[in-house]
DNA sequence: GACCAGGTCCTTG
DNA sequence: CAAGGACATGGT
């Protein structure tokens, strides 16, 4: 990676944390958190938050129960996040990883990030963004989360790097903390809702203010 | 009706 | 490796 990639970075950063503030983002507990990492691959917001009420209405919120529970009742839970079929099968699998590997959500609390995000991704349906997702909105730790917003963001402003390569520049120019690593992607998103779609990318505070 | 959403997996060139 | 299709519902 070049040196100016990691200074733009930084400069990005700064200015989209500097135009929004403190937002709050990904509230909820431990399995919460990582039902919707998986409900939210490729679909709004909102949508999933209908689908955890329905999954809270049957009692399916928690890893725990959703192990145990009949497919199809997920599956209803789930329809309106789309792709329903593979996420209840994701679920499904997530689930398993926990109850069998450690025994439950509780038992990940005192492993290392790095065993915990290998583990997350030998389950089928889980990649790099829904492990760092879960690492760092679930679990609490300094694991970076790079998603298409942050891919566009970055391309937009003339740093090329792909997916794998942007983790360690945002991991190498952050605060390694976990709170720091939180507002940093939830600034990313709020601002790639508003402003990186996948045509458009004019009105950009990066591009006007010469970052 | 067309297009897209906070991805991931599988198949091809 | 990169690129393209499948998975599916709901909102603009």
């Amino acid at each position: 990676m070049s040196e100016s990639s990691s200074v733009r970075i930084e400069r990005l950063i700064r200015l989209i944390a500097d135009h929004y503030g403190e937002i709050p983002w990904w509230p909820g507990d431990t399995d919460e958190v990582m039902i919707g990492a998986i409900l939210t691959q490729q679909t709004r917001w909102e949508n999933v938050e209908s689908a955890l009420t329905n999954l809270k209405k049957k009692g399916l919120c928690s890893l725990d129960s959703i192990f145990s529970a009949d497919i199809r009742e997920i599956e209803d839970a789930i329809r309106c996040t789309g792709f329903y079929r593979v996420k209840a099968r994701r679920l499904k699998s997530l689930a398993t990883h926990v109850m069998e590997m450690h025994g439950g959500t509780g038992g990940m609390a005192d492993k290392p990030t790095g065993q915990l995000r290998h583990g997350l991704l030998q389950v089928q349906g889980i990649g790099d963004e829904t492990a760092d997702s879960i690492l760092c909105y679930g679990l609490l730790r300094t694991s970076f989360i790079i998603d298409a917003y942050t891919e566009r963001m970055v391309h937009c402003i003339g740093v090329p790097e792909r997916r794998g390569a942007l983790k360690s520049i945002f991991e190498g120019v952050l605060h390694n903390d976990n709170q720091t690593y939180r507002q940093a992607h939830a600034h990313i998103v709020e601002y790639g809702k508003e402003f990186c779609g996948k045509k458009r990318c004019s009105e950009c505070i990066l591009v006007s203010s010469n970052v």
